[in-house]
DNA sequence: AATGGGACCTGCGCGC
DNA sequence: TGCGCGCAGGTCCCAT
């Protein structure tokens, strides 16, 4: 699902080959992905503006128009961007750039959300969002820790407690870490906290790396898949050996989402 | 403060 | 083959 490092990937590569374009037109083939405005308003308001910075601020993709006029886009669960010639199955959205590309956002399950504000900072979910994992020493990511009883992995996953990740790569985190997804965060002790910080900070800037995981329908800006899933350790691994120590991977729903751990060397 | 449930939405895989 | 069903997950909202 697009998390931290699938939506990293998609600015950086956006950054190379949309930043400094012209929005010449715009097909809306399914208006129900553009909230709080008309699909007119919508197009008046944005043809003929350059992209004049692209941002991400946790799971959430900002592209700067005007001072006070940004797009601002979530792809949600299963929503990707796609920069093409042509328009593509699933694409709701076309935003045709001066190149004679287009820039579609695509969504099969239709969650994905695409807003036109003056303020981005002042949404809601950006303005209770929790710090950016990659921007956070050892040290304050301990911190945020202090008096917190929820269970570990939907604590994780809560974007005003930390920013970017989802539900995929916290069990990720705490596999690598050697802790149970169910534990109390205060019950977990300094130590394993920093454990956790550097499983965390480690598997985000790999998967960066290797463009994202392509889990479901996400992909990379030019259409291929992205190439961190052949590393995940637990995701979707239920009944197979655990890598660390042979036991069989269970799955359960913690905090209401399917969750991988391994029942043996997660404690 | 934390937790649990439902809603949004559709494609997919399952059982029969 | 084809149908109905449950499930997937990011965020919001309501209730406890």
């Amino acid at each position: 699902m697009p998390e931290l490092p699938e939506v990293e990937t998609i600015r950086l590569q956006l950054s190379r080959n949309v930043l400094g374009k012209k929005i010449k037109d715009i097909v809306v083939d399914d208006a129900r992905v553009i909230k709080g405005v008309s699909k007119t308003v919508f197009k008046s308001k944005v043809e003929n503006k350059t992209v004049k910075n692209i941002i991400r601020r946790g799971k959430v993709l900002i592209f700067e128009l005007a001072d006070d006029l940004y797009l601002v886009i979530h792809l949600r669960i299963s929503g990707w961007l796609f920069l093409s010639k042509t328009y593509e199955k699933f694409c709701r959205v076309g935003f045709v750039l001066n190149n004679g590309k287009i820039l579609n956002f695509c969504d099969s399950r239709v969650l994905g959300e695409i807003k036109l504000i003056d303020d981005w900072t002042n949404l809601a979910l950006i303005k209770n969002m929790g710090p950016e994992p990659l921007g956070l020493s050892k040290q304050n990511f301990v911190k945020l820790f202090d008096k917190k009883t929820a269970k570990i992995k939907p604590l994780l996953m809560d974007q005003r407690f930390l920013a970017g990740v989802g539900n995929m790569y916290a069990q990720e985190a705490v596999f690598c870490a050697g802790i149970s997804p169910q534990r109390r965060a205060d019950k977990i002790d300094k130590k394993d906290i920093g454990r956790i910080y550097t499983c965390l900070i480690r598997i985000l800037r790999k998967s960066i790396e290797r463009g994202g995981s392509s889990v479901d329908t996400y992909r990379q800006l030019n259409g291929e898949k992205g190439k961190y899933k052949a590393l995940l350790k637990v995701y979707q691994r239920q009944g197979k050996p655990c890598f660390r120590c042979k036991a069989t991977i269970k799955r359960e729903s913690i905090g209401g989402r399917g969750t991988y751990y391994c029942p043996k060397c997660q404690k």
